[in-house]
RNA sequence: GGAGGGGUUCCCGAGCGGUCAAAGGGAGCAGACUGUAAAUCUGCCGGCGAAGCCUACGGAGGUUCGAACCCUCCCCCCUCCA
């Protein structure tokens, strides 16, 4: 078996990393402890945190045993690490609240049997902090001087960098001491704007317990349009099903642009790196097959393969099917052939019949079932041919929409430009 | 604490008494072209409506026929000095 720093490497996980020499050695001689940390800045985590849960997941399969924190703690503070302003700081409610959110929902990624994995809370240790205490065992071995030549420091000197994030660095090394104490965590991985962070709490392990631990960075993954992971204006890619449906889910994915394909699918897919190499070669329809597993690979991890089956049902419905050949991606579990599809994960409203029996004008439809926030959206959008009942194009704004366009599966299919269906299920 | 500079529509950023729902760019949406891709081109891009009205330029007042633009107070940010 390969070892999981191969494997990282073969990847594209690693951005940077303390002691190449000595990781490598480690990880692969011995079942290492090493931790993440995660913000309980929102009560679900996006796509921008599947890079450290992925590793973290590839971790565990090889063995090792990974710490998920979340930073109910450190969130009280508000990490000025790779933002230029400094973010808006949560009550104490809020957090919590965040927190018990992140561990459910790392739980799906994450098996949290007895020695396994650990899941905790830094606030159980930071909250309860001695201020003096702290400054005298852990501040100390702090030079300010150093803190600020710190690149993640430097750029907010210019915005403005107030004492309470000054000291985030602080309490970030302090956790990974801790952890190292209590739990032989000798391991910290994060996304690159993390490094600062890591290396402070490296150093601090070295001064206070003299021996050495080690850090590796993710790249902060963009894609090729140099946009930040999972952060459309259409608003975030959230993992929880609540918030970003596993339909949608799966259409962010299989919209990722050509350049991203390969990088995504090894990142973001277990799928074997021989399999996925294969994808250099695609073209055209074969290079769409390729999107759909990594769209129907991403889901399942995700949601589960019930929800991803449902949401590629529901795409082939929409937009066409086109099964992917038997020789793509052997390893992967997406449906071959597109029998029994149904449509059940497409967003859909429900209306009365008697709603519709006078007819409704088209843009007032389209208002109302929020494909657009506005009449004058909806207006505008099928003024320009943007509209679509039932596939067929609609040319007037004001068109009645009414019984006679009800299916007999008593549907009426909505579809606002290319991408976005929707289905009013008339009651 | 003192001096100066700022806070404009999702973001950046012009405007500095009427012609401003506010230049320009970005993002976004739609159309064409395609492969549910990218690039490109075109249109749209506060709300409700027929005209018109309403809401918006950090907040509250004021001057004026009329204010994003002038005055007063307050809040916030930045720079320099302490």
């Amino acid at each position: 078996m390969k070892s999981v720093y191969e494997l990282f490497r073969e990847r594209g996980f690693i951005e940077q990393i303390t002691d190449e020499p000595l990781i490598k050695e480690l990880l692969g001689r011995e079942s290492v402890t090493c931790y993440i940390g995660f913000d309980p800045t929102a009560a679900s985590l996006h796509i921008g945190s599947l890079v450290p849960i992925m590793a973290l997941a590839h971790m565990q399969r090889h063995g090792h045993r990974p710490i998920a924190l979340v930073g109910g703690g450190t969130a009280l503070i508000g990490d000025p690490s790779g933002k230029t302003e400094m973010r808006q700081i949560l009550t104490r409610d809020q957090i919590d609240h965040n927190a018990s959110c992140l561990r459910r929902q790392l739980s799906r990624y994450l098996d949290f049997g007895e020695g396994r994995a650990i899941l905790l809370n830094n606030a159980d240790w930071l909250t309860g902090l001695n201020y003096i205490e702290f400054l005298r065992d852990i501040g100390r071995h702090f030079s300010v001087n150093k803190m600020l030549a710190a690149e993640s420091y430097r750029i907010r000197l210019e915005k403005g960098l107030n004492f309470i994030e000054f000291n985030y660095m602080l309490l970030q090394a302090y956790d990974f001491l801790l952890l190292f104490q209590q739990y032989g965590c000798i391991m910290q991985m994060g996304g690159n704007d993390q490094w600062g962070n890591m290396v402070a709490g490296i150093d601090l392990i070295r001064r206070v317990a003299g021996k050495p631990t080690v850090s590796m960075t993710f790249p902060l993954i963009t894609t090729a349009q140099g946009n930040k992971m999972g952060k459309t204006e259409k608003g975030t890619i959230w993992l929880d099903a609540n918030l970003t449906s596993p339909y949608e889910y799966y259409q962010y994915w299989i919209n990722t642009e050509d350049a991203d394909l390969e990088r995504f699918l090894a990142l973001f897919t277990f799928l074997p790196v021989e399999e996925i190499a294969a994808v250099k070669g695609l073209s055209d329809n074969r290079l769409n097959m390729a999107k759909a597993v990594l769209a129907f690979e991403a889901t399942a991890i995700t949601h589960g393969v019930e929800a991803a089956v449902a949401a590629w049902k529901a795409s082939v419905q929409a937009f066409g099917s086109r099964p992917v050949e038997g020789d793509l991606f052997p390893s992967s579990t997406i449906p071959r052939s597109d029998e029994a599809l149904d449509n059940a994960a497409i967003p859909s409203r429900e209306k009365s019949r008697e709603s519709l029996a006078a007819g409704v004008p088209a843009f007032e439809l389209f208002h109302e079932v929020a494909l657009c926030a506005s009449r004058g959206e909806a207006k505008r959008l099928l003024s320009q041919g943007g509209g679509y009942v039932n596939d067929r194009q609609l040319v007037a704004f004001d068109e009645r929409i009414g019984l006679a366009d009800i299916d007999d599966r008593g549907e009426i299919h909505l579809r606002k430009g290319k991408k976005t269906h929707l289905i009013v299920l008339v009651r």
